[in-house]
DNA sequence: GCAAACACATATGTGCACCAACAAATTGCA
DNA sequence: TGCAATTTGTTGGTGCACATATGTGTTTGC
């Protein structure tokens, strides 16, 4: 493993960049996509938004599967769950075949919300891929679910 | 600004797709990164080795200047900072003419710990991208780099 | 038929990341 | 020269994101 991608450091004097690593370029391009979304969508976070998108897209569902569907974590979703129940956009209730589930759902103002924050959404990405050409932009679509 | 960007939520049944969009395929890599580099690298967190990269690349620094050069707004290099001179990886000196900047410094400790660090974080990077071409690679850091 | 394994939700603690407000030092320009 | 604007660092607050631990409920495998 060490011999196979050895190559790339072999070089005289290949000094550690970090402006090249792909962690560090990954959290610039969320810093800008974070700044322009919180311009145009100011009520939402992007966690939040995710959540509602998922929950609008699928319907109903578990807060631990809601979570593994918008990529957080059981103890993430949780939090980002308490915060839109407490601003009422979203509803629970459980059902008798599974004792421990918390079925979530999107109240009607939570619908309204949504609704309304999904046309900016379209806007926020287009503005974060602004400098990109449309092709540039499906490359990097491409390479970031090859990625992930 | 509507009209220039329409055409593309223009189709009739065009819904908003939350795994298509950057802002969340951005967050999912990073997901994907994190979880190889603390693997790795369990000592460190990204912010922090990046600090000390920074650091290492470019000698001495003010506070605010090292979060500049590493991406960070004044009140997160000052946490992270806080934390690594805790760990006596960084040292600090003041300069008469400018009584407000602290100067930052590695310590010798903290040399030592980077550069056994970078070792590694090369490896980090390769698994990263491990399913990528190194021409994909390539093409995905200069479009990070064009986003940012 | 029951114990072990698993899944679900919760809680706590650490560490980014950003905002807004602040005090002190420095700069710049009227 | 003098004062306003800017820069530097700090603080407090909110919100992810992850690890680890806990308790309860469900499924499984023997």
């Amino acid at each position: 493993m060490s011999v196979k991608t050895a190559h790339k450091a072999d070089q005289p004097t290949a000094r550690y960049r970090l402006d090249e690593q792909v962690g560090y370029l990954l959290r610039r391009a969320q810093q800008r996509h974070l700044a322009i979304f919180s311009g145009l969508l100011p009520d939402f976070t992007p966690t939040q938004f995710a959540t509602l998108a998922k929950l609008a897209e699928t319907g109903p569902l578990s807060q631990n599967e809601l979570g593994r569907q918008a990529s957080m974590d059981a103890a993430t979703i949780k939090g980002v769950v308490d915060r839109l129940r407490k601003r009422g956009l979203i509803t629970t209730h459980r059902e008798p075949q599974d004792q421990r589930r918390i079925y979530l759902s999107l109240s009607a103002e939570g619908e309204a919300q949504y609704r309304a924050a999904a046309e900016k959404a379209a806007e926020i990405t287009a503005r974060t891929v602004s400098g990109l050409s449309d092709a540039e932009h499906a490359q990097l679509i491409a390479l970031l679910k090859k990625l992930a």
